[in-house]
RNA sequence: GGCCACGUGGCGGAGUGGUUACGCAACGGUCUGCAAAACCGUGUACCCCGGUUCAAUUCCGGGCGUGGCCUCCA
């Protein structure tokens, strides 16, 4: 099928060729590691790792090369390493930052369903790459040295400002900074700079005497040369990168190997904004995809419901991102998921068969739908369409189609069917049943979302009121005071057959009366055709 | 000030030069002792003004509005 992709370099969507269909390659600026993720962040994250699906599923998984990198050099990591460790040395301290905030990273993107790329390369781990381009532009004339800087012409490129669509001379009448006064043209970047005592400092290249540090758009150019070569196919990343960010790549790379274009296509995501509002720590609405997942308004939320959420618009449209819309894309969720896992429930046991389930998922391809919308620019909006069509028609095969699709969107993981599919239970003697059941839906969250961490402090909350959790299998799980772990259930199920006798007996304000107690214990019933069905009110 | 986007029904959000998007909510119905769920059906739309056209929400121009970038930022 023909891949389209929309070119912010062309703005016009074409054809998507691969220099090389057996390699095909793709990079992606990836986090600054010095503070947890905010859901902003979340974007490019999934909406690559939907590109990064869609190219192995057709040009072959083995055949995809997905680079995002690590920035773990910056000026950022340095103040926020010297404020929270100020008795360490920086170097010490800065390692500290970095290596946490990257461990909080790749748990949260996990939890949203994003496949780990094939290389994470860290900036620090590439220095040596940098300095060898940085001699490449020297030598060529593209850069010079001034006051122990390495700096990039910009006048020595006659097409800089190309992605941008911005002339020299505009953004030379627009700029509001004041330029240091060793640069030649006040557009002209930093691609090497001193470093202070005490921060972290490698020996310079371009002959200059006293150690530095990279500046922040070499990392990209370096890292993208050594593992995609001097050009590839797709570079993306937030909108706000195309200027300076992803100009100045350009700039580097195809001034230091004589090039045409560094990337084929350079793709782009819109903005987030929350409520209607720029995010922003003093506007009080920033957010981290770590709150999304423990407590936002007042939930957990899956890391399922966050992605189906992302996908609902175009990955180039700025979105807006609501309490509101996120119910509607949870419940969406939890309705989709209640389906598929339906179709292998054992109708004596009500246990279900997720082996089944997913080998079924496995063994076929997602439809042509889905797979043609989204080769039509990433149009997610209408692969969930496509998705949506199939949920109508309730019969089996189109189901498991429907799971499939939802897989290949990222959307279905193996945790996250359990979580859905998990018996909420809660002893029924407990003192606040209702508050219980929160503990154990927010552990069964975190569980989904791989939080193990999370997951743990809750069974210590629950120990603290004198309450254990119990799994007793993959569909079921537990809160008793006591041995007697199914006190809940069977409870429940005495409750119902009482009130199905009273049914029978056209005894109706005595099985309203069942239901009302029922309802009290947060237990909500469904009568069927083909009998009385219960389960914990969500 | 310069540059770049966007403006679709109550809400979210696709798409198209003439024909139902879709989802949520609403309304009507089927089912049901009641309720819920499920299913069936219905309605309201394309910011304003001008132009091109047999025909524009869709193309062009202008206006208004919103957002982004120009400084670290996904």
């Amino acid at each position: 099928m023909e891949l389209k992709l929309y070119d912010t370099l062309t703005r016009d969507k074409r054809v998507f060729v691969p220099l090389d269909p057996n390699n095909v390659r793709m990079y992606v600026c990836g986090p600054t590691v010095y503070d947890f993720a905010h859901i902003g962040n979340a974007r490019p994250v999934i909406v690559f790792d939907v590109l990064f699906r869609l190219l192995r599923h057709l040009y072959g998984a083995d055949h995809v090369t997905y680079v995002r990198n690590i920035t773990d050099v910056d000026d950022k990591i340095n103040a926020r390493a010297a404020e929270e460790y100020p008795g360490l040395p920086l170097n010490e301290a800065i390692r500290k930052i970095t290596e946490k905030t990257d461990k909080q990273f790749h748990d949260d993107v996990a939890a949203l369903g994003c496949l780990p790329p094939t290389v994470e390369p860290r900036a620090t781990e590439h220095i040596a790459e940098m300095k060898a381009l940085i001699e490449r532009l020297v030598a060529s004339g593209n850069a010079y040295v001034a006051d122990g800087n390495v700096l990039f012409s910009v006048r020595s490129m006659p097409d800089y400002g190309k992605l941008a669509k911005r002339s020299l001379d505009e953004m030379i009448a627009g700029a509001r900074v004041e330029v240091a006064p060793y640069k030649r043209d006040p557009m002209d970047f930093i691609l090497w700079k001193p470093s202070k005592p005490g921060e972290p400092a490698w020996p310079s290249p371009a002959g200059i005497a006293a150690p530095g540090r990279p500046g922040w758009h070499i990392e990209c150019s370096a890292m993208s040369w050594k593992y995609l070569g001097e050009m590839f196919d797709v570079h993306g990343g937030g909108i706000d990168l195309v200027f300076p960010h992803h100009e100045d790549e350009i700039a580097q790379s195809r001034c230091a190997f004589h090039t045409p274009l560094m990337a084929n296509f350079w793709m782009h995501n819109g903005f987030l904004q929350v409520e209607g509002e720029k995010m922003a720590k003093s506007l009080g609405n920033f957010v981290t995809i770590r709150e999304m997942l423990h407590n936002w308004h007042g939930r957990t939320w899956p890391g399922a419901a966050l992605r189906w959420a992302m996908l609902q618009m175009h990955y180039r449209e700025p979105i807006d991102w609501t309490h509101g819309n996120l119910v509607r894309s949870a419940d969406e969720i939890l309705q989709i998921l209640n389906l598929v896992r339906g179709f292998h429930r054992d109708p004596n046991t009500g246990k279900i068969n997720f082996d089944r389930i997913f080998s079924e998922i496995d063994s076929g391809n997602p439809s042509e739908a889905v797979v043609s919308a989204l080769c039509d620019d990433l149009n997610t909006s209408r692969a969930i369409t496509a998705i949506r069509a199939s949920k109508m028609k309730r019969e089996r095969g189109l189901t498991i189609q429907l799971a499939r699709d939802l897989a290949f969107l990222g959307v279905l993981k193996r945790n996250d069917i359990l979580y859905y599919s998990m018996f909420h239970g809660v002893e029924s003697n407990v003192g606040d049943k209702h508050e219980a059941m929160n503990i154990a839906v927010d552990y069964e969250m975190a569980r989904a979302n791989g939080d193990f961490q999370f997951a743990s402090s809750l069974v210590e909350t629950l120990a603290n009121a004198g309450l254990r959790i119990i799994e007793t299998d993959p569909s079921s799980l537990l809160i008793s005071k006591g041995a007697d772990e199914r006190a809940f259930e069977r409870v429940v199920k005495a409750r119902v057959a009482a009130r199905d006798a009273a049914r029978r007996a056209k005894n109706f304000a005595e099985s309203d009366r069942i239901r009302d107690e029922l309802k009290q214990m947060g237990v909500v019933l469904h009568d069927t055709k083909d009998g009385t069905t219960w389960e914990i009110a969500r």
